[in-house]
DNA sequence: AGAAGGACCAGTGGTCCGTA
DNA sequence: AGAAGGACCAGTGGTCCGTA
């Protein structure tokens, strides 16, 4: 439907990135290991296999040629526009990221039709078999990480579309950039949630285009605390029910 | 509210077996590997660490003593009642079969009640965290191998309580033993579905007690298999629509 | 033989952090 | 600095098969 109208919002060609080559580090022990500070409960460890190129190999000198066989694409970064503005320069608009939103659940609506044929298990969500889909069929635009990295900022654009479009251009003006934005998308939503005795998940799954996507995890503990906070001030005497946001 | 009156229902003591204690085998390479024929697709490989008592240990002699440290109980094994009945001996019957699946829903219910009380997210299905959530409180008589398992012949009780019945009576009478009276309770329900446009998952999440149960991959693949035949079978000259069973 | 369930494994949800 | 996404990891769904 509106699929192909919104590709054009999309700018052509790709930001460009060296291709890495794994080389197999295993086994080599406690070496390379990095302690991480969890934010909560237990520590991690994370062992990363990372080597840039190959210095024995032949490499080719020119960063900047086009469609070379070495260079690992990635999209271009999103800026803040206005709706219906088309990001200039190496950028892509928001009209866009929504976009992807839309494509995702036509990707879905697709595994789901193959699953119901073949009388398997239908995914009710945008699964990981939904993202390895789009990647075969060719969106390898599309990635499990943006995606949900945005999911709360499409969700205002679902629910509250006048909103959304007040936000976006509030930010744009004042020359605020992307991850500004997407931090101030939570605020709206939580006000949302207070309005609906806190549902989130009800918002959600009650939304045809959003029921799809998972509720993302800080949305929910931001539900969360807002609700507990609103509780704690509305037992508080004198305090007469009054929602304050302390935590914004 | 039935759960205490069905309790009851439950042979008193438990089969015992000797507990089994675990020995680290890691890192001795592919001793111990066993190949496994897959019924579909790939092969796996299975890898067990097995050990029975320790020999170098002192250990009890006598295997009949009750409550002793060292012994590993398992629940009696079902037998086809008919409802109503109690089964004797070191057995147990089929209505407290279908009471463990009203105590996994009490215990998803509480696990429910958790989340949200935490904000955090809430399963609609039974899933590993219930299974946890039940060992931990001490039902350590409900694993998952076991719901899994009988899942199906669980949901024939919830959705034609007589048809249900009937079966039981019937492989009673006739001395089956539990396994022949499981796969029993597939055609039932393959029949129901058929009824219902094939949707067997739309069964199971119309029933409020059933949709909190996973869709069996067996029962689907019947319903899938039957689906595809009748199919088949009604489009195929002069066949008029009529549904042949070939694959029972 | 018939059956209960520990323990395994492929693929999941979630997101960190090496990368540019 | 701000941002995109490969790749990791803890815990899942599913059930095999060693056990008795």
């Amino acid at each position: 439907d509106t699929t192909n109208a919104l590709d054009a919002l999309s700018q052509e060609g790709l930001s460009e990135e060296p291709v890495q080559q794994e080389k197999e580090t295993m086994g080599s022990g406690g070496g390379g290991t990095r302690e991480v500070v969890a934010t909560e409960k237990k520590k991690k460890q994370r062992r990363r296999k990372v080597v840039r190129k190959g210095g024995d190999e032949e490499e080719d000198e020119d960063e900047d040629e086009i469609g070379g066989g070495c260079e690992r694409q990635r999209e271009h970064p999103f800026i803040v526009t206005e709706p219906g503005e088309v990001a200039r320069g190496k950028k892509n608009g928001l009209d866009y990221l929504f976009h992807l939103y839309e494509q995702c659940r036509d990707f879905l609506i697709r595994v789901q039709n193959i699953a119901k044929e073949r009388g398997e298990k239908c995914p009710t969500k945008v699964t990981n078999q939904v993202f390895r889909y789009a990647k075969k069929v060719g969106a390898s635009y599309i990635n499990k990480p943006k995606m949900r990295h945005y999911v709360h900022c499409y969700a205002l654009h679902c629910l509250d579309e006048d909103a959304s479009n007040a936000l976006r251009r509030a930010f744009k003006e004042r020359g605020e950039n992307v991850g500004a934005w997407r931090q101030a998308c939570y605020k709206p939503l939580v006000t949302m949630a207070a309005r609906q005795g806190w549902d989130i998940d009800g918002i959600f799954n009650t939304h045809p285009r959003l029921a799809i996507w998972y509720v993302p995890t800080k949305l929910r503990q931001l539900c969360h605390a807002e609700r507990s906070n609103a509780a704690a001030s509305s037992s508080a005497p004198g305090a007469g029910g009054a929602i304050i946001a302390h935590s914004f």
